[in-house]
DNA sequence: TTCATCTCTTAACCTACATCAACGTTTTTT
DNA sequence: AAAAAACGTTGATGTAGGTTAAGAGATGAA
């Protein structure tokens, strides 16, 4: 596919063009879940900021406020948590066409501690809270559209959190390849490890073992 | 307070005061968190159906497609899950004000793979997905009440997730312990060891060792 | 092209919690 | 009032995964 081709190194300045095809990407997202007008569409993209992110950069960082919330149109995010110990663990990977934030912070305006970082140069679009809810009182379609994603999410993390307590490492780790197939291509194996909650060297030895 | 104190062995007959008491509590919590008129007030307790439950029925159980979503008015629920082996893991107690339901079998249509049973003599608000829906066309507000309360019960578990594989069982029990105070006397302690997800010997280890 | 950083592996040892089993007490059911 | 569940405790033993340490290949930067 056409706009998936900027896999390149350094980002490239966006045509007028470019940055049409990407917000119509967030657009052609929402019309396929709930009915807006194309004066609503316009409104949304209007809304929203092209935000390129380069590799190793942060969306927003534990210690601060989250502000904004995204959607991805390109790359890949991981959002994770450092412990007390100082160990990270892998809340998620944001793949296109998935919401990256964190609405505890960007709720309660408290103090994130959550990361954000891009594992590849990436691309989102972004909005503040402040726009948000101006494009909330414009189109309360939107409050279903939010309803709707925020469920799924709930549904997707309560589906992984048991999982997480009534399965042992190697099961974990088939049900994320059943899942997500190829992202061992995708994400270097010491954060599927993070991601698994365990640690690199128990995921090396546990796929040792099962050569046999 | 009044309504409180039919901790009774047996359910009273509901007078139709009571009733309107009951529906009362629910309008209230929402009108705390959007605005509705009147109108909309007696729109929601007319779609809302008064359900006692008695200790140890269950509102749903896994096997079935979880139809109704409830707001509990007095009593407690426990909401769990079993796994392969047998074992049973509690996803979270619910307590008055609170929502009970499985979306993921709500919104999909699938078996519920949760159980969710009354641990006293329960007082429920009951409502079907298909009041549900007629009731989000009628007060598109509530759209916007669920969405937020649904991004605050996503907060919960994220932050309950984060918390389960990042600490030890000791962690998480002070934890408990702290978010909510008096828990001990409410629920049995090989629950509150499940909800933990350590089995009921591991936990009366734990504070048997911390007595010094 | 060399130095540093990141990534993965292996091995020895350790610990938190599971497992299995038994027993006393309390609560519920009949 | 008797019987049956449910509940909590303790002990002996097992194990998944953590901890620490070391080394080797791959990747990236100067």
């Amino acid at each position: 596919m056409e706009l998936w081709s900027f896999q390149a190194k350094t980002f490239p300045i966006f045509s007028p063009m470019d940055e049409i095809a990407y917000k119509k990407k967030l657009t052609d997202y929402i019309a396929a879940r709930v009915f807006i007008t194309d004066d609503e569409k316009e409104l949304i993209s209007n809304a929203y900021t092209l935000l390129p992110l380069k590799k190793k950069k942060y969306l927003f960082e534990e210690g601060a406020v989250c502000e904004y919330e995204a959607f991805v149109i390109l790359g890949t995010l991981r959002v994770y948590y450092i412990d007390q110990k100082g160990l990270e663990h892998v809340l998620y990977f944001a793949f296109p066409d998935w919401w990256v934030g964190d609405i505890a912070s960007y709720n309660s305006g408290e103090n994130s501690n959550l990361n954000a970082q891009a594992m590849e140069d990436s691309l989102l679009l972004v909005i503040d809270k402040k726009k948000k809810e101006e494009l909330y009182l414009k189109i309360p379609t939107l409050e279903r559209l939010f309803r709707i994603i925020t469920q799924k999410h709930l549904t997707v993390l309560q589906k992984r959190f048991l999982i997480t307590i009534s399965s042992n490492a190697g099961e974990r780790y088939d049900e994320l390849i059943q899942r997500s197939p190829g992202i061992e291509q995708l994400v270097p194996q010491h954060q599927i490890a993070s991601y698994l909650g365990i640690l690199p060297e128990s995921l090396s030895r546990m796929k040792k073992q099962r050569m046999k």
